[in-house]
RNA sequence: GGCGACUUAGCCAAGUGGUAAGGCGUGGGACUGCAACUCCCUGAUCGUCGGUUCAAAUCCGUCAGUCGCCUCCA
């Protein structure tokens, strides 16, 4: 039953089944932040869906083994030893030191994380940590051939390789560089995709964060983080290597690259990629500036699952476009569907043919290439089927440890809102008894009157079967 | 210029050869003094043109549009 998961593994171009290395056992890694600046919305698209993928492959019976970096160092913004490194940048902007930063983001993103319902990987590991692994890991790319340096840096020698594209069918006299204007030409590369492994020229005035190694004081380049941090806790061979499909070219490219020739061997079957979440203007960028985090969204009213729902709804593999208008569908969307779930009664005996069922097609719908939106149809399907409340909830909460929606413990709006005083709270009650008068008397217009009166107070009442309710608007 | 993805009702979206799931919204109805909640009903032939096939949203080709990557990016 285990050996069933398939979803669209970028290195082959087709959807497959995982078959992992270690029977039962899953080594998965994922490439996380760069803490120099809040993750955006779009960057936690990513990590709801690989949370969706790793919670899946748990479902079905994998002994999952997660691992995720933290790049708090070496990212550039350009490959050319001119550029400036984010993380130093990120400091200057906020009169902080590197560390400082680093620190603030790291926690800033998973407390996003925690809001999504995003687990936290097994390991988490930032790239500071492992400076010597990084080393050890460029000397045997130097001895075996694979590395030159030159002009002060350590750069990977990409024409070693007799598949260095293994992402796509393009050559290297078609990739064109400098395609881009801003984009700066490293003179001292042989071939053009070569990548620099290992930096000692700096022209940054306070590079706070430099190490010694044996061609000098200077600190590593972007792709090596994630090959160290994979071997180190994953070993030689990993099963499913996750990321945005921005990261495709260079960044995982160049981490096969590296990987394989430092192994001499295949490092990693599966490579499954999100795509992005776009706004009108096109792709969300950390960048470009101007964008949405989950405080934001939080600020405007919104809970954070409710845009976990908006991403679950789509297809990981598609471009998804944000827009408030989209978001507000899916907040109702959430709020109707968490009542719902909330006036289900526990009653009945668990009826184990319909939740074999459900079972199956809830698991069928997430090993089908991790189709979420199908999956959310058969939570919707199970609330309409002929069967007790007990085990509608007893399966709503086993395909929540996959979902993570807070199925069964979301608040419904009336549980969240605002906690009233006593003094308030008896002149409610008040109110309501000369309305209930009122309505009795067929006085209408009063009753209304006292409706619109507490609505003033931002106080709103309903008249339910089970008598009159009232919640402060929030 | 090269490579790749996407295009299904107002919006999101499933469906990979046999005549279109689901959700939100809209409209109508039931309930309610009214309202809210809830419940019922309500909608598309699948971007264009062409081909393959007994049969295509599903396969092939074409055109168009949108988006992404090509050393900042999830």
């Amino acid at each position: 039953m285990e050996n069933k998961v398939r979803f669209y593994n970028t290195l082959t171009r087709t959807v497959e089944t995982v078959i992992p290395h270690e029977d039962g056992k899953i080594a998965m890694y994922t490439c996380g932040p760069t803490v120099y600046h809040f993750a955006h919305i779009g960057n936690l698209r990513s990590y709801i869906m690989e949370d969706v993928l790793e919670k899946t492959l748990r479902y079905v019976g994998y002994d999952v083994k997660r691992v995720m970096n933290i790049t708090d160092v070496g990212h550039l913004s350009s490959d050319a030893d001119t550029g400036e490194d984010k993380m130093l940048s990120g400091a200057k902007r906020e009169h902080k030191t590197v560390m400082e930063i680093a620190k603030f983001y790291t926690d800033a993103f998973f407390e996003d994380c925690r809001k999504l319902n995003i687990r936290t990987p097994d390991v988490v590991e930032p790239a500071t940590n492992c400076i010597q692994e990084f080393i050890h890991m460029i000397e045997v790319l130097l001895e075996k051939g694979y590395a030159y340096t030159a002009g002060g840096n350590v750069y990977f020698d990409t024409s070693k390789l007799d598949d260095y594209y293994v992402f796509s069918s393009q050559s290297e006299k078609e990739l064109l560089v400098g395609v881009r204007d801003d984009v700066e030409e490293d003179v001292n590369k042989r071939n053009k995709n070569d990548f620099v492994l290992w930096f000692t020229k700096s022209k940054f005035e306070d590079q706070a964060l430099k190490w010694e190694s044996p061609w000098g004081t200077g600190y590593p380049g972007w792709h090596i983080e994630c090959s160290c941090i994979s071997l180190k806790h994953l070993g030689e061979y990993m099963d499913i290597h996750c990321g945005g499909v921005d990261n495709i070219f260079p960044h995982h490219t160049n981490e096969i690259a590296q990987s394989e020739s430092y192994l001499g061997h295949r490092w990693c079957g599966y490579w499954f990629h999100v795509n992005h979440l776009n706004d009108k203007s096109g792709k969300m960028s950390k960048s470009k500036g101007g964008f949405l985090t989950v405080s934001l969204l939080q600020e405007n009213g919104y809970d954070p699952l409710v845009y976990r729902m908006f991403c679950l709804q789509s297809h990981y593999r598609k471009p998804l476009e944000f827009s408030y208008e989209v978001l507000d569908n899916m907040s109702a969307a959430y709020a109707k569907l968490i009542r719902r779930i909330a006036e289900l009664p526990d009653e009945g005996e668990m009826d184990e043919t319909a939740a074999a069922a459900y079972r199956a097609r809830f698991s069928d719908a997430l090993c089908s290439d991790l189709n979420t939106s199908m999956a959310l149809t058969v939570v919707y399907d199970l609330l309409k089927e002929e069967t007790n409340g007990r085990t509608k909830r007893a399966l709503l909460a086993e395909f929540d440890q996959v979902l993570s929606l807070n199925l069964l413990t979301a608040q419904t709006a009336a549980e969240t809102a605002p906690a009233v005083d006593a003094e308030l709270e008896a002149y409610v009650e008040e109110k309501i008894k000369e309305r209930k008068a009122a309505k009795k008397e067929k006085d209408f217009a009063k009753a209304d009157a006292i409706r619109e009166e507490l609505a003033q107070k931002g106080i709103v009442i309903k008249d339910t079967r089970e008598g009159t309710v009232w919640e402060v608007q929030g």
